[in-house]
DNA sequence: CCGTTAATTAATCACCGTCAATGAAAATGT
DNA sequence: ACATTTTCATTGACGGTGATTAATTAACGG
């Protein structure tokens, strides 16, 4: 006999459009260039509004946190599915990591390149950073027991992780003189790396 | 017959201690995080002091900034001299990368990692920014001149630019798993790259 | 209409950049 | 020694914006 209140549904609503909306905000003008004035604002409600589906801006931080994270996690966990070869494994696996950072920059951003506060003190969000890691590590380790690369697999994942992450943080930067683009770079990078954990005779 | 005007070192020195401190919380909180109250009374002086040496905000940045890339630029410069070997060469250089990196995090995050001032809307420090990459695509184009290595130079550098980077970027973003060091990692990455774009016989 | 919930508005408190007014400091001329 | 003059630095104030909460209004179902 009273007003019913918002079905789940529509309360994950409006958290995912926010979060969508505040993730290019912070991505754009930093953690601290979030106002809850100009977010609400630009999302059409009063700025009081989001105090009914988060507790408080932390909050807001926190779901924004865990938005970019799966989403990474989803962006290069089925990278390399339905391909036999390991080399193209590798291939389709660092240019999904591209794909994503050029698709979604807000969320990519959000992950490696911002340093967050809250990421001592939020030990919540190590799980979803660590199965990020595995994800990629695994995929390595795969290319290592297909005898594509030799090598100790987390030594080797970093070195591809931190050369494409590198480009691409370049890239986001707008740090790439004119004339190279990020996808001919980490294509280089890939075929570099394939190249120098290649199995051989009498090893360097 | 009056009160002698500040000497310009002590201006100087002023405006030093002054961009030193910017520089950490610029780095630690943002390019908007940065507040000239807080940043005075972590100086020990009133809010209005820096108003004698410096113009505005702005003008506080743009001291920042240019101190950031001449401090870059001169860390990398000299690495290499008195090296004859080219391999040492390049070995110098990625490691003055990373010394750089680590002993002047804020620096470096003010330069390569927090990309937000943008050199579209301030291009006085584009070539600042142009004479960093310069020293380290020369330093490269020597190593082809050698003979050491074999390609585009400025392919080749950004490869190497892009690499070392993103090892620094997870270094300093605290990304990299437990065990690994960031100077063992660049030190694998010069030697994959260089093994990589070594000149053989039969071109891959 | 009543009760309940959602959403908006108003209000509180804190902080920031900037500048005018004010006081302190220091060297010179007497 | 003292007053004067120029410069330095602090304080206080203003206009603005931020987060957050209390009070108010609107929306909906019985």
């Amino acid at each position: 006999m009273a007003r019913p209140p918002l079905s789940p549904e529509a309360v994950e609503q409006f958290r995912q459009r926010l979060c969508e909306l505040a993730m290019e905000r912070i991505a754009e003008h930093g953690y601290d260039g979030l106002s809850l004035r100009g977010l609400t604002q630009a999302l059409g409600c009063s700025y009081a509004t989001p105090y009914r589906y988060f507790r408080d801006k932390q909050d807001i931080f926190a779901a924004v946190r865990a938005l970019a994270y799966d989403r990474f996690a989803a962006a290069i966990e089925h990278a390399a599915d339905g391909m036999g070869d390991p080399e193209a494994r590798v291939y389709a696996l660092t240019a999904a990591y591209v794909r994503f950072a050029q698709t979604a920059p807000h969320a990519y951003k959000l992950i490696c390149e911002l340093g967050l506060p809250g990421r001592d003190e939020h030990p919540e969000y190590w799980p979803k950073e660590r199965r990020s890691w595995e994800i990629w590590v695994g995929e390595i380790q795969s290319a290592v027991d297909s005898g594509l690369l030799v090598g100790d697999p987390v030594e080797v994942a970093h070195v591809f992780w931190a050369s494409v992450h590198g480009a691409v943080s370049l890239h986001l930067g707008r740090k790439l003189v004119l004339g190279v683009d990020v996808d001919t770079l980490v294509s280089s990078i890939t075929r570099s790396l394939l190249f120098a954990y290649q199995p051989r005779r009498s090893p360097q």
